[in-house]
RNA sequence: GCCGGGGUGGCGAAACUGGCAGACGCCAUGGGCUCAAAAUCCAUUGGGCCGCAAGGCCCGUGCGGGUUCGAAUCCCGCCCCCGGCACCA
């Protein structure tokens, strides 16, 4: 027997595909595209099996496509810029870029080592300075059209790191490397406006039919779009404060109101009242109350009673007006009524100072007292004690009352959102510079495109103190003012990293365009992207950015395209010891260890076969011998014929075939109809791979019987079907077998077997017997048998089961089973 | 609290639109080959019971109800796990 000597097959393999330039493609608009698109990695140090899970399910689906006649295209490259590279550099005094570039020429011979398809001359580094001169590109046209601004925000301030740290570096309230306290700082920040798609992000997932339905409601959620109304209180001796609601049904039910701490207008309004010492430092305590807290509802509601009065604009009546930690500066106006019958909030804010709690709204068939009640009643109802507009349904209610206040002046319908616009400055060298510069006597200045790219430099002090090190870089903050060609400031930030991954899929068309970001040919044949497949985790920020800035590369006329991606597959996160496996948790298992000792196909295959690619999965090893062993059977198999398939030449299928010949051409067909949508449809590569297992086994079954004579081309066939459908899965066992049966040119350029749905057909099945729900005999009878056929013999089965019995009911369902009713 | 997803053998999991629960694989047990072991091949493998045997019976998809000739699948009410969001007015 030939040895499996699988580190010999597949380095060979590997070798002859890069030789023969297999994966690379050029837009052939004589076929059909197929754009197969992974999510790229962070180039950390070490690909893991949660790479390598991803990698294997889009690669099976660009090789199926391939052998179904597509053009595919499945890219790679390096999301590489980031914080973790300049944390060594901190940490150990090694250079970012050294540290990235390393990381990433140990993570491709990883990936190379997998077999997967890559047109490896595409590869991306968002590093790269012809990478990330387009993002700064971007940004300043972004900028001319208002949709980077520069404001002030409050803001992740770590004084120890004297910087600004994103939400997810400070959880907690902790900075995550010197776990210093994290405070809030008023800081001037760049941000991207994409709250001025935040509509069409909402409503252009209509066209996201092939996305799954939790993802569009996380990022329906996200967005947060909340219909409503706005209301003018009019306040006693001062200007009218403005609130939000959704229920302006309630409005006769708001017996007070409540503003942030943070509202503008608290300073006023507490001036010159009789307590004012006293009042000034409850609100200076209740803005010093921790922020994560309070938005997290963690805090217990408080508040103090500002001494002033607004006057309800729908009855007229005086409410107190009072300032609560649990309302928040960034939503509506920072400022509600206050509904405790109805809202559960204000409920629990009215016991506790022991506030008027009204019901305005009955629901059915209940009378719920306000003196009473135990909790708001949220939910609809009809309206009561609400003047003119009482005995309204809510939805009316709302409809007709803002409608009112709108001609009234003191109101008017309005949509408010959750969504905030991204926060994209970051005070960190390993990032894309934001390519503006300060004039003293021009102000802001965008770098113009012909001085692209502002390069980082290759020296700055990482010290992990003072600050973004570029501040440290005098060559660098340095610059000259464009316009008036003085001395001007450079801008020091960096950008989010999430804006290289927004837009690297365009980056793949046209890797090595020098005069803009991708070609625009390209982009109309292979967009949209045909299938995505990455983490469950990126389910929003990565994603959302992506569709924003696809939106705004259509405004400035780059693409004609709302949306970049048809089908999003979110592949389940790969856990160990119950945790996600991440660098950061320091819980990875590299492929290497697995490969040497089985190869990289058996991987490939037990990673695929152990669960559904959408479903969590816990990292053991204790069935990949099970992988590995099927490769081996087939490998023997494929082994006892091809000096035999590879000498003969090929005779045609005899006519008349043997029972066990005829039953493996049906597996056969069955199989290639079966794999075929499991890979397309559903993307249920586990089942696909155990019914090739089962071809297997009903192969190695009948192949005594028939491996001699004409029938031997049944075994051959079923050889061949066999090694064609294993390819996309085990791709190098697969050329090397096909190799040895004697077929010339490579698998993956031979076309997917097609199934003969008439072969695949049974001839006759077995029916289940059922008498009074209980299966009790089984009959054999022609495919398709009606009832004419199927009921003597049912009968005549399950005889003592129906004697001295009447038969109320008899049930035929095809090719399945037959239930007697009795009685 | 709200929104998603899910609970099936010792384990990973199958079961397309209500139709024979447990495909495929792991583990385990028994057997063949071997001086022996590994590898490999064959057989058994949800639980319980009856039978010398061929074979047969009962129970079983988180729990309790329901619809149906028939429910892992549909409906109602619970329990638990995972993911996301969260004083969002």
């Amino acid at each position: 027997m030939t040895e499996y000597d699988f580190e010999e097959i597949e380095t060979r393999w590997q070798a002859r595909w890069a030789e023969a330039g297999t994966f690379e493609v050029t837009e052939n608009p004589a076929h059909p595209k197929y754009y197969c698109l992974e999510m790229l990695p962070y180039p950390s140090g070490d690909i893991h099996v949660g790479h390598v899970r991803n990698y294997c399910i889009t690669d099976v689906v660009a090789r199926y496509k391939r052998m179904r006649g597509f053009n595919v295209l499945h890219p790679i490259g390096w999301d590489a810029l980031g914080m973790p590279a300049e944390n060594a550099a901190i940490q150990r005094g090694v250079h970012p870029e050294k540290w990235t570039r390393s990381n990433i020429a140990g993570m491709k011979r990883q990936l190379q080592r997998l077999g997967f398809s890559y047109p490896w001359s595409r590869e991306i580094a968002t590093c790269d300075p012809e990478y990330y001169r387009w993002n700064q590109w971007f940004f300043l046209r972004m900028l001319e059209r208002g949709i980077a601004y520069r404001a002030k925000s409050p803001v992740n301030w770590c004084p120890k790191c004297q910087t600004v740290l994103a939400n997810e570096q400070a959880e907690g309230g902790e900075c995550w490397r010197c776990h210093s306290t994290v405070e809030q700082r008023e800081l001037e920040q760049w941000f991207l406006r994409i709250t001025a798609y935040q509509d069409e992000l909402l409503d252009d997932m209509e066209e996201l039919g092939n996305w799954p339905e939790r993802v569009l409601v996380q990022q329906r959620n996200w967005v947060g779009r909340s219909t409503g109304a706005e209301v003018d209180f009019p306040v006693e001796g001062a200007d009218p404060i403005r609130v939000f609601t959704t229920r302006i049904d309630t409005i006769y039910g708001a017996t007070f109101m409540v503003l942030a701490p943070e509202h503008p207008r608290v300073d006023a309004l507490v001036t010159g009242i009789p307590d004012e010492a006293r009042v000034r430092e409850a609100v200076a305590r209740l803005r010093s109350q921790d922020r994560r807290a309070r938005q997290a509802g963690q805090v217990e509601k408080e508040g103090v009673f500002t001494g002033r009065y607004a006057k309800n604009p729908f009855g007229g009546e005086r409410i107190p007006i009072w300032v609560g930690n649990f309302v928040l500066m960034g939503y509506g106006t920072g400022a509600i009524m206050a509904v405790p019958g109805h809202d559960q909030r204000d409920f629990e804010f009215a016991r506790r100072y022991g506030l008027d709690v009204r019901v305005v709204i009955q629901p059915e068939g209940a009378v719920l007292d306000g003196g009473t009640l135990e909790a708001a009643h949220a939910g609809p109802g009809r309206t009561v004690a609400s003047g003119e507009w009482s005995g309204l349904d809510s939805a009316e209610a709302i409809a007709r009352m803002t409608v009112f206040a709108e001609s009234k002046g003191f109101g008017r319908g309005t949509v408010t959102y959750r969504l905030r616009d991204w926060l994209i400055s970051r005070q960190r060298y390993w990032g894309t510079p934001i390519p503006v510069v300060y004039c003293p006597k021009d102000g802001l200045q965008g770098v113009p495109d012909e001085k692209l790219p502002v390069l980082l430099p290759k020296d700055a002090p990482f010290t992990g103190e003072g600050g973004n090190p570029l501040e440290n870089v005098p060559e660098f903050v340095t610059a000259k003012c464009p316009r008036c060609g003085g001395a001007a400031r450079r801008e020091t930030d960096t950008m989010d990293t999430f804006v290289d991954s927004s837009w690297y899929f365009y980056r793949y068309l046209s890797p090595r365009k020098a005069d803009g970001p991708f070609d625009a040919r390209s982009a109309r044949y292979w967009f949209p992207i045909d299938l995505y497949v990455g983490g469950t985790e990126h389910a929003i920020l990565h994603l959302v950015y992506a569709r924003f800035w696809t939106k705004v590369m259509r405004d400035l006329g780059l693409v004609t395209l709302n949306e970049p991606v048809v089908r999003l597959f979110p592949q389940g996160m790969v856990h160990k010891d119950g945790q996600v496996m991440s660098k950061s948790r320091g819980n990875t298992i590299a492929p290497d260890d697995v490969i040497r000792r089985y190869g990289a196909d058996t991987l490939r295959l037990y990673i695929l076969f152990v669960a559904p690619p959408e479903d969590a999965l816990e990292w053991k090893e204790e069935g990949i011998e099970g992988a590995h062993k099927f490769v081996l059977r087939v490998w023997r198999l494929v082994d006892r014929h091809a000096t035999d398939f590879a000498s003969a030449i090929r005779t045609p299928i005899p006519a008349e075939l043997s029972e066990p010949a005829r039953a493996l051409r049906r597996k056969v067909h069955q199989t290639i109809q079966r794999v075929t949508s499991d890979v397309e449809e559903r993307i249920h590569l586990n089942t696909a791979v155990a019914a090739l297992m089962e071809l297997y086994n009903k192969i190695s079954e009948v192949e005594e019987a028939i491996a001699e004579g004409p029938e031997r081309a049944v075994l051959r066939e079923a050889i061949e079907a066999l090694v064609l459908l294993m390819s996309p899965f085990t791709p190098h066992a697969s050329e090397e077998m096909w190799e040895r049966i004697g077929r010339r040119r490579f698998v993956v350029d031979r076309p997917w077997p097609a199934a003969d749905a008439a072969v695949a057909r049974e001839e006759s099945v077995e029916l289940a017997v059922q008498v009074g729900g209980k299966v009790r005999a089984r009959i054999v009878v022609p495919r398709d048998a009606d009832e004419h056929v199927v009921r003597p013999q049912a009968l005549a089965a399950v005889a003592e089961h129906v004697r001295g019995k009447e038969i109320v009911k008899f049930v035929v369902v095809a090719n399945r089973l037959v239930s007697v009713v009795v009685r």
